[in-house]
DNA sequence: GCAATTATGTGCGCTATGCACATATTGTCA
DNA sequence: TGACAATATGTGCATAGCGCACATAATTGC
């Protein structure tokens, strides 16, 4: 029965996730990690590539080059952090214009989904999810890659808070 | 309330797919949709290139080098159809091998998930999930790119049938 | 029997990424 | 204070996965 239940959870994550990037890729002309770069970077706190690093899951030099393409692409700007040897990466206004994009496309992508459900389904599907993903119990590092592509706006009463905000005055 | 319920979906799927996808690629040696073509060649109808490359949603030179890869392994045959043009796609016993590994890791990767729940929130997730998926509707085709990763073993009272075996007879 | 269609394969390039290495700054401790 | 470890970034190089444009082979439809 557990099976089951993964099997179908599996097929909908798939699906999901699968208009998610489609849907980004089009939005930021880029694919892999990078539309979620944009929407972590956008918090605000000014991110060092290693904290972006760790958000995202990739090699140092995979976001060095990330970084790279949205420099070049007129989206994000490398400020010097306290530390000489550390960036902080910040949006310029065009990053934080494709950001809203993103975050709207990706609403927009998932939406469907959700509107197949008839109002009480949908309600119950929003407690499900929010009773799984309150039972996970990630570390800090695994909460922020779990969250690296919300919707700051729209989650409210998050079930993990990843706390974008914190990390950049408490480096794990 | 809808995108509430639409940003924890997108939140949740992202998770499992991600860990679908490093299960997978951990076991096949390879990523993007190398394991979803071992998968979906594994049911045994013989599939051509052309209908390889509808359910995966690639372009038509991108399924032939996935399929270069998965015969350079010694995962896949190319053996000839019923038309001299078209080849037919089978499994090796390596091949088979492999893809209960990756169906097995699939469900193992997505199972921490579901055992996240308690056993009544579990029943309503899977309900929830069979009429989300039932609401759907798509076509034959966006059926069997919804269900390339799927367990046929565990996919019992599948709410979108998309019928692979019958799909070699029937090209759309 | 010849054109349109279908199906595959190839040359070439690009994007996203990782490994190994180089470099610069900061912290530590004897 | 001076050396050495730790931290943080950047670069050279290579690879995987994929798409576009094109070439080729087989089949279908008049």
């Amino acid at each position: 029965m557990i099976d089951q239940t993964a099997n179908l959870l599996g097929a909908v994550a798939l699906a999901v996730s699968d208009k998610i990037h489609e849907s980004a890729r089009d939005i930021v002309r880029h694919s892999g990690e990078t539309p979620a770069a944009l929407i972590v970077i956008g918090y605000g706190t000014g991110p060092s590539n290693d904290q972006l690093k760790r958000t995202l899951g990739l090699s140092h030099p995979g976001t060095v080059r990330l970084v790279d393409r949205l420099v070049a692409d007129g989206m994000v700007e490398r400020r010097t952090g306290q530390d000489r040897r550390a960036v902080a990466l910040y949006l310029t206004e065009k990053g934080m214009t494709v950001r809203e994009d993103v975050l709207a496309g990706r609403l927009a992508a998932v939406r469907p989904f959700v509107e197949a459900l008839k109002q009480p389904e949908r309600e119950t599907l929003r407690d499900t999810l929010h009773a799984l993903l309150s039972a996970l119990d990630p570390s800090d590092a695994e909460r922020r890659t779990l969250c690296r592509m919300c919707d700051g706006r729209v989650c409210t009463n998050c079930p993990i808070p990843a706390n974008f905000r914190k990390e950049a005055q408490e480096p794990s």
